[in-house]
DNA sequence: CTGAAAGCGCTTACAG
DNA sequence: CTGAAAGCGCTTACAG
């Protein structure tokens, strides 16, 4: 072990300030109600000299609230939860909460183990992309009265307060977009669809409202829901179809960058031959040749939110109802469609 | 308050299982030298029965280890820092340590107040992306022996161990590639040199002595370390020279952006008009048109080894001398030099 | 206005 | 082979 100094506790500092622990612990806690001027202000010298840092573990274990809440985001890779996690933190800081983050990896086994880890290490809430599969440990933490909120995605017979984006319309507005500029054959990519994950699965509806809303028969083959790795056979198969679509919606940042990478290989030019809109503003929508259009999910009032409620709810209890919190997408039109 | 439920502790597990607290905490830590078969099970049994956890902050405070440590980067906003995290991460997954990750902005002060919250949290060792600024705050943390390892920057006067980037070689194959294209006229931008933040020097640096090698003279015309909001203009000057640089080395992800910005603000072709390489394999490198030639950090490795170095010091101690580990650099070339 | 005592949930010498 | 006791560093009723 490294040789650490005796570290410096409250008793050093009672001693020194030449009070009980108890009245140095009413001043870190501000309860100076009853204090005397002069006590205070010793007690204030005492810790200034000392270098005094009261130490969090043992607080929260008295107190049974450390401060902290658990992040867990389904895939660390999409730049969305990236941006959420920043405003998380950000909104946190602000609260004087912690947090601890986690990858799931889109594997509910993983996210289990996490979530063990995350109640032994008492955290006092959880705020989750949640896989769709364990649905009976989150019934649990709420019968236990963990808070959570789930972000991202929508999970049936778990009741909890949920961050969600208007799916429905970031993929009507893209449509809309794609109709204006005449066109007729449109299709869309989202990664798969087979676990039920709310967004995609909505996407995929909002999609096909909107083509009837404009009138435009629904075409089987232009729908490509698949593992990011199928996605380019898929592809494949779909732009060699004697018509083609002429322009396509891409579910998120990691199927814009499998289309992108088609596009690339085959020499397709965008928009000329093929109009491309994404889900999320990436990062480098702006800077690509052509520029792409894409909608964009207010990221950073959706992870505030999260976090606003989650401790909201870790103060107050959860009493409320809980309720679906929809928010707005925006489409940003740039030169790809 | 919420109305969590009454916790299962180890008291209630010692008498189901019919034996001492004592001896459940010997089963928890698989201390079985002497235990019996039938004791062994009927705690095990126990445990389950109740779903019991034992809470980490407990054992925390009395082992006076948390299992965490605290990782801090300078900003989070750089694709490499996010890697870097996700590969920490990862070895600290497999080592059975946990991370918080905080963002310090490149802000000294922001980096001091976590500091200290990461040290009131009592985590058992600090990965940092160090501002230049914290020095003294440093030097104490080592005195009361907190292991620490900084990762990307060096800064002096401070003893840690370090993960680098061999940033001259960075620079030297970025150099290299251009010349074998028969480029003269070879410009630099980074970010602000001013704090001698080490991987910008150092990639100046290496860029200067690989001039001198290839026998092209220094123009300072064609170097720009600015803030990233300068970029633009500065950029703006030195294309505007009568004798351009042809060739443009971009010192990170951030400053890339930046020169692509302005590439198509002006229609400048490359890598016709201009060639481009940029340090840090973007994520958008490969499919960008044209792809980007980039010089790729070991980001996996970087992030695992610090981990690796860090938890062996929290747990042998810090004896050993410290070293500065640093890392080679790969030349990716694509379609933009 | 301040202090003594109990307790948060663990672990760890030590005794038997 | 197992248990009683002390203690990690705090906080919090309660007493005075």
């Amino acid at each position: 072990m490294s040789h650490k100094m005796r570290t410096i506790t409250i008793k050093d500092v009672a001693e020194l300030a030449n009070v009980s622990k108890s009245t140095v612990s009413q001043y870190l806690n501000k309860r100076y109600d009853y204090m005397g001027e002069a006590t205070k202000q010793r007690i204030k010298e005492a810790i200034e000299e000392l270098g005094y840092q009261p130490n969090i573990v043992a607080r929260s274990l008295k107190q049974k609230s450390s401060t902290t809440i658990g992040v867990i985001v389904a895939n660390i890779l999409h730049e969305f939860s990236t941006q959420i996690i920043r405003a998380i933190e950000d909104q946190c800081h602000e609260l004087d909460f912690h947090i601890i983050v986690c990858n799931a990896d889109d594997n509910p086994y993983k996210e289990k183990n996490y979530i063990d880890m995350l109640r032994a290490k008492q955290v006092d809430g959880l705020i989750v992309f949640p896989t769709s599969d364990n649905v009976e440990l989150y019934q649990e933490l709420l019968r236990q009265g963990m808070p959570i909120v789930f972000i991202d995605r929508l999970v049936s017979n778990v009741d909890v307060n949920t961050i969600m984006l208007a799916n429905e319309d970031a993929s009507k507005f893209a449509v809309d977009e794609f109709v204006k500029k005449q066109h007729e054959r449109i299709g869309i990519v989202t990664t798969s669809t087979v676990n039920n994950v709310s967004p995609r699965v909505e996407r995929v509806n909002g999609y096909l409202k909107a083509l009837e809303t404009h009138g435009i028969p629904v075409r089987s083959e232009y729908i490509i829901s698949a593992e990011l790795d199928k996605v380019q056979d898929e592809l494949d198969q779909m732009m060699k179809l004697k018509d083609p679509p002429k322009a396509i919606l891409a579910g998120n940042d990691l199927t814009l960058i499998e289309i992108l990478k088609y596009v690339k290989e085959h020499n397709i030019s965008i928009p000329d031959d093929l109009s491309l809109i994404g889900v999320d503003d990436v990062s480098f929508a702006e800077i690509y040749n052509p520029s792409i259009t894409t909608v964009a999910q207010p990221t950073f009032r959706m992870g505030k939110q999260a976090a606003e409620v989650l401790i909201n709810q870790i103060k107050n209890g959860g009493d409320e109802e809980r309720q679906v919190f929809r928010f707005g997408p925006k489409l940003i039109p740039r030169q790809s469609s």
